[in-house]
DNA sequence: GATGAATGAGGTTTCATTCAT
DNA sequence: TATGAATGAAACCTCATTCAT
């Protein structure tokens, strides 16, 4: 008789489960019989499958480091006017931050605990999208959409700093922000602080 | 008799000490035998001025939360030119937080673990700093000098939004960047991005 | 379809790696999934053939306890002159020593742990050693080669509590001792303090 | 009110309770909550005095390892005839063996887990009583008792192999000796197999 | 005001063993 | 016959905190 449901494997759920704590309560604050219990096994068969928890925490940090970067979208912007464009990827980005929420608690907490292993997520993905993102505007330099005295990199930083921060406020300050206005207002100061004018 | 150097408190050189490593090593991460042995008492001893570790931990952010808003500095703005003023609120800010840098360790640290506290510090401070500057950002719209569409509150904290990530990317996740050119770059975007044009 | 080589049964091999672990590390310091990977089975099947860890433990030490006494040899040493028949004596049982130092280990290790097991071996081996020597002894008191006011057991006890501390010295605690030289020297007291000298 | 009773330190408590189990149960067959409890002290308390299990051990073997060697024994030997001398020696050996049991215990079943430990006691002790017999010996030679063809360090340890030896048979192995019987004959195939006849 | 001594509660990890196949 | 998966019990050790001085 085979059980076809529920067919993740003791590991992944270990795996989930520990995300979900320690994104709540830091990795000091978790204790391995927790996400033992929150994975429904007993605390000794987390061990079979994690060296330590110090393991276990690197594993779940490698687990959730495969995210999209921009590079499937660069095409599609391409297509659109600029505006919309930065539009598109503020919204892509702020959805993507929402979804990672987890990992992106777990970056600001331990980062001075696991430099390392944080630092490497950073530049595999934060990084990575600012890079993606900056190699865009380029693009738009050439084709005389913006402005050529701007540094690509620091914009691209800038912008998703913006987005970063009004996620930071909304989710971890648990402000109560309207968040489209709040995009809308970062895309039109830097789509006007940026675009090429006339003239110019 | 007299002894004149060394006046800092018992109190304060705890304080000092939890501060120095809440900061370094987070909440939970930080013993109170270490932060004894750092202020050069008895662990003990801080059980006689901090009723708990927790009240102790409280007691440093507290400390800590007297920072100056920008309040003093508005009048000050007001007398430069758009682009000079955000230059000098810009260099300011990212000093600040440079000095603070313990203080924002912590709290992004321990936002999931003590959210009241922090929240409340966010309040205090940062959020502040992001009305008063919300508030120049309105003068400056009656002065038309700032476009009118924008929302002054949302582009002050996209405006801190991006100093903050430049500050993040610098001190925590310890990328090289030229500070400067990188302030500059902010700058400038806002600046064109929110001023007003003729005609407009 | 057979293979030939390597035709020891699981369950020796378990026992072979048992022997070895146990002698060197201990009964509580070797562990079951030690043994298991030392015999290339899994940690499971060493279940299968023993009940328990102390079970198999019973079982390593019953698979070594039979041991040749010196019974063979006493004919042959009853050709010899007795100084050779000593010589000859010794050499064999510090050989024997050596050939059985993981029994000897485990014996002298686990002796507070099991001691009725121990005990058993130690009656079985050595105390049996003893007292045929100690017959042999009594031979050459009839014949007139040894004195008769010696007592065979404490004699055969005293002789072979020697060499048992020369081996102890050298494979135990390591001292470099000219082996020869200080089998030589008991042997020479022995038979000077036992032999029976004319008109005794 | 001073209590005056009992003054034994706690750190000597659980030195003495270590010493006690260690030797009864083995270093891993003793738990650190029984030595606690034997110390009548808290678990927790032990490790304010030792850092770790491990460390109690080797400071529990350090205790133990400043014994009398023969040194103080020596001079009064030599007023007595050789026979009572062998006598004396060997009953002052069997009675400190008796009273270091807990030493010797410990020694036996742990010089394969601290070998260096071990082993540096061993020559502290064991081998120095071996040295300063060994010396004695060799003044006999001189004043003409004792045969000038034997090695005086071999048969040191011969000497006290024999009487090590009757030891562990009756405390280790709990055999029914006669220990007077059996120290003597020891002494008697000693004196005889060395002691210098006339015109030899 | 300051501290050495002592501890209860709890954390990670290891171990021998059972279950199901 | 052999084994991968799972576990209860317990070991060592740390931490924040109290007591008595």
């Amino acid at each position: 008789m085979l059980v076809i449901t529920d067919m993740k494997t003791t590991k992944d759920r270990i795996l989930e489960s520990a995300l979900k704590l320690f994104s709540q309560k830091g990795y000091l604050g978790t204790t391995t019989k927790e996400i033992a219990k929150e994975a429904n096994v007993a605390e000794v068969t987390l061990f079979r499958y994690f060296t330590s928890k110090e393991n276990l925490f690197i594993e779940v940090i490698k687990s959730q480091s495969f995210l999209p970067t921009l590079k499937d979208l660069i095409p599609k912007l391409k297509e659109m006017d600029y505006y919309k464009a930065l539009e598109t990827t503020a919204k892509y980005y702020v959805k993507l931050l929402k979804k990672k929420q987890n990992l992106i608690h777990i970056m600001l907490s331990e980062m001075f605990k696991y430099p390392e292993e944080i630092r490497e997520i950073h530049n595999k993905i934060i990084q990575e999208v600012h890079r993606v993102f900056a190699e865009y505007l380029d693009y738009l330099k050439t084709s005389g959409n913006v402005k050529n005295d701007i540094n690509s990199v620091y914009a691209s930083s800038a912008y998703f700093g913006m987005l970063f921060s009004i996620f930071l406020k909304k989710e971890l300050f648990k402000k109560a922000i309207n968040l489209n206005e709040a995009i809308h207002t970062c895309v039109k100061i830097f789509y006007e602080g940026t675009k090429k004018r006339e003239f110019e």
